[in-house]
DNA sequence: TAGGGATATGTCGAGTCGTGCATAACCCTG
DNA sequence: CAGGGTTATGCACGACTCGACATATCCCTA
């Protein structure tokens, strides 16, 4: 046995839609901001564009909020960008992630310092 | 879409072994400390003894330590209960599960009034 | 010494999830 | 008006997880 360390996940459900909103969502966005596009996320977060496309949709179901605009053709075959919404939700889940790791780090310290070796 | 709502979940992994302590194992300890046995235990928390006793094992290889102390035969067929370092895990994952629980209520609160509906 | 209730394990089948593959539709540009 | 790169979707296959069974073993008690 190594060492042990923390580990968490976060996300948001509703009472129909369980997983509404996540870390894997999240960091979509994230990508997709910096891509410009759906398909170059995918492939960035190294996960596949089917994935990737269901996720999208299924989170703005659940949630009933356009996060991004997509769009097909064009010059460089089209692109997807988020909306303001969508900056909003990155922007909140972001720090509220943060939060959660700092306290999940110092809460392991705290407790079980002395008992981990 | 309804209200949504925070959820979480917090582990404890090792290099070799991920998921070697979690909320599912944390309850098991604290059924078997309650009922005296891993089968009353897997009853309680309505999941299979398979998956219990399962659970229990890897959970021990995994952190080289022993939680707790298994019996067979006997007149009442056998019994399961904590052994020292047991009880410490279980108190020490309990009050870190709790820190974050209340963590996650406010930083959610805080980030995100007002964007959620 | 037979019985009962708990621990100990392997295995098969169902459900879940993600990847890969295949196919359309779309639309700016050369 | 053909090409290319993207979005849009369905479907099947493989990996993983879990529950349900089926046994086997153990040992105190009547």
């Amino acid at each position: 046995m190594g060492k042990l360390q923390p580990k968490f996940k976060l996300w948001l459900s509703s009472k129909e839609v369980e997983g509404a909103f996540g870390d894997g969502k999240w960091r979509l966005l994230r990508a997709i901001e910096s891509e410009g596009s759906l398909r170059a996320a995918s492939e960035l977060l190294r996960i596949s564009y089917r994935k990737a496309w269901g996720d999208l949709n299924k989170a703005q179901a659940a949630m009933g909020v356009a996060l991004v605009e997509k769009k097909r053709g064009g010059r460089m075959g089209g692109q997807t960008a988020l909306t303001g919404e969508g900056k909003k939700w990155l922007g909140a889940y972001g720090t509220f992630r943060s939060d959660i790791e700092k306290a999940v780090d110092k809460a392991f310290k705290r407790h079980f310092k002395g008992l981990v070796k």
